[in-house]
DNA sequence: GTTAGCACTCACCCCAAAAGAGTGCTAAAG
DNA sequence: CTTTAGCACTCTTTTGGGGTGAGTGCTAAC
């Protein structure tokens, strides 16, 4: 990384500093006053063409202030920045968010997803677990109708997850309770990743080669479990947050921003790009560029991961203009993300 | 209502169509011209400016040409307007639209809200089906944790609910089993309107009154359909299809609308609205102020009811600005809402 | 009852001028 | 060699006025 005098450092910290907070490009003279630096704006506006030099700083026009490049969000971010500790009263409200209300998994995670996007006033979201983490709890087979049968599963979390399968014509309720109990049991707490192998596995046993039932029941399972586990949900709450920053009161811009959040698949890829080199890190930031997504240029992420037991199993964030006050929305997002796994685990504790 | 003379009502229709295409306020000298009334714009004018007393049209300012007001759209839709027969073409898309892709309820019901948005360019809404208005099919209770446990709810038509049950400590997934094979067995293909009551009777009998097991089974089940039913949940599809209308450039204006938006209970209401009248009616048309709602004020609502069986359970359609194309939205709302009754009933016909 | 004609009203566009913010450069001071 | 004051310059934003065009309301004639 760039190595910057200390003096360097402070003007940059102060220009991004302003920059968060006004969002618009910062003069010289406004830094020299404000920033305690203790020289002339004349210098600053030296040490600014030297930062501007090497990619930091960008003058939107001649004769604007400069804002911070990415680069230079960038370096600030990972060395300069200092998280604000978050404030016991706030914890206590996120905690109370979460105390009132229904506990099912599902529900838990949109709610995440709605405290997020409050007390960080920006668009909140939360990737559903990735299932094939999450342990076999039980599975429900239901004829609905002829030759077509639904099938219900349940992850030890208590995640619900349903998928409607093509089954043969003769198939009675009967059968399928067969189906589900044999298949109950052998899969009884096996991480859902490794239910296909489990299955495949069991193929192959004796007793189950010449046994139509387990047979028919290994297959309707495997079919389950091809398709069923990759889809994957997210949850964006507060998208209009968005619509208050100033950068995106241009109606084409904006227009741009919010059909990227229509198609989920594209914040899915983002949050996946998040979860992955996370097992150790407690947050992640991608700033737009980054992302490598045309449509998600302007904006950026700052996501955390959350765990059920010991694995990260999904993720969460938050969603808004590159320009975000990261010192205070990232420890709240780290503090969501470790309630949200504590919830997982052991939801009375909270 | 309002009796019209002949031409007067061929102004005022000829004044909404211009307006509804255009978006700006119509001016008799267009209205003349091109609606082949054979007479001078003058006589329009004097036309108009009765129309206007009557509350039928406005001028924005006195030099603009005159828009139809919420009375004027109304009397338009309800005595003027013929709806255009929807094209082959048209319909071959939608049910192609349908078939390909998966095929659960929810999945279906997403994708119709996906669907309405895409043809009418507008957003598109789906209401769930009541709840109250399917039949039981299959109960499941699955312990999750010490005192906790998920109560799965599948209906005939295959629509699957979850919600979290406190239960007693001491209750393993053995009794859970017990109790959910009783509940199935006595709840079977009844309405779930119904099953309180079904429930409570049951209570009184004789031979339940002095088995811990099905006094237990039942105080789940009646806690379970307590709360469990009343969360209507909403599917909006296409929101950023709004942004096109000129009469939201206004960021200002928008996002009050997408507020609205976020905002799901509102939007339930404003379907609700539409539910109830709507037994023996192909669609209902709710514009802006009519819904008493203030957040939507500027917007409108063309639904229709989706029926399972015979009865209406459901309610899908169409939301967008007052000026909108309702001749030919109308009947792709009507037709979808159709298609999606089918395949509730029977998706192999399509 | 219908129409032509005309004065009048606004909204909108365009342009020029003024104001303001901030820079880069230079020369002098430390 | 670094820092600073001073100044000319650049570019955006705001303001205001004149011109244009769409559309009306009213009146008088048909």
């Amino acid at each position: 990384m760039i190595e910057l005098a200390d003096r360097d450092q402070k003007v940059l910290e102060a220009i991004v500093i302003d920059y968060i907070e006004s969002g618009e490009p910062v003069g010289s003279r406004t830094i020299a006053k404000r920033y305690g630096l203790n020289v002339s704006s004349a210098t600053i506006r030296n040490i600014m063409c030297d930062l501007e030099d090497l990619g930091l700083l960008l003058q939107p026009h001649a004769s604007a202030g400069r804002a911070p490049t990415e680069k230079g969000l960038r370096l600030y971010i990972d060395y300069l920045m200092r998280s604000k500790r978050l404030a016991e009263e706030e914890k206590a409200l996120i905690l109370q968010a979460y105390r009132d209300g229904k506990k099912d998994i599902q529900e838990l995670l949109r709610r995440s997803s709605a405290i997020l996007s409050r007390f960080c006033r920006q668009a909140g979201v939360v990737l559903w677990p990735r299932l094939r983490l999450m342990r076999f709890r039980h599975i429900e087979l239901i004829k609905v109708r002829q030759g077509q049968a639904l099938a219900v599963l349940v992850s030890e979390s208590g995640l619900v997850h349903q998928m409607m399968l093509d089954v043969d014509e003769d198939i009675t309720q009967d059968d399928l309770d067969k189906y589900s109990r044999y298949i109950n049991e052998l899969l009884l707490n096996v991480p859902l990743g490794e239910v296909k192998e489990r299955i495949l596995s069991e193929m192959q046993k004796e007793k189950v080669l010449f046994d139509q039932l387990y047979v028919r029941a290994l297959d309707i399972s495997r079919r389950f479990f091809q398709s069923g586990l990759n889809d994957a949900e997210v949850y964006i709450e507060g998208r209009t947050n968005l619509l208050n920053s100033p950068e995106f009161a241009d109606v084409d811009r904006m227009r741009r921003i919010l059909e990227a959040f229509e198609d989920k698949a594209r914040i899915v890829k983002l949050l996946d790009m998040a979860l992955r080199p996370s097992e150790s890190v407690a947050s992640t930031i991608i700033l737009g560029p980054e992302s490598e997504l045309d449509e998600l240029q302007e904006i950026s992420l700052i996501s955390s991961p959350y765990r059920h037991g010991e694995t990260a199993v999904g993720v969460l964030g938050v969603i808004g203009p590159m320009r975000m006050d990261y010192s205070r929305i990232i420890p709240i997002v780290e503090f969501t993300a470790d309630l949200l796994s504590q919830l997982l685990d052991e939801p009375d504790q909270i």
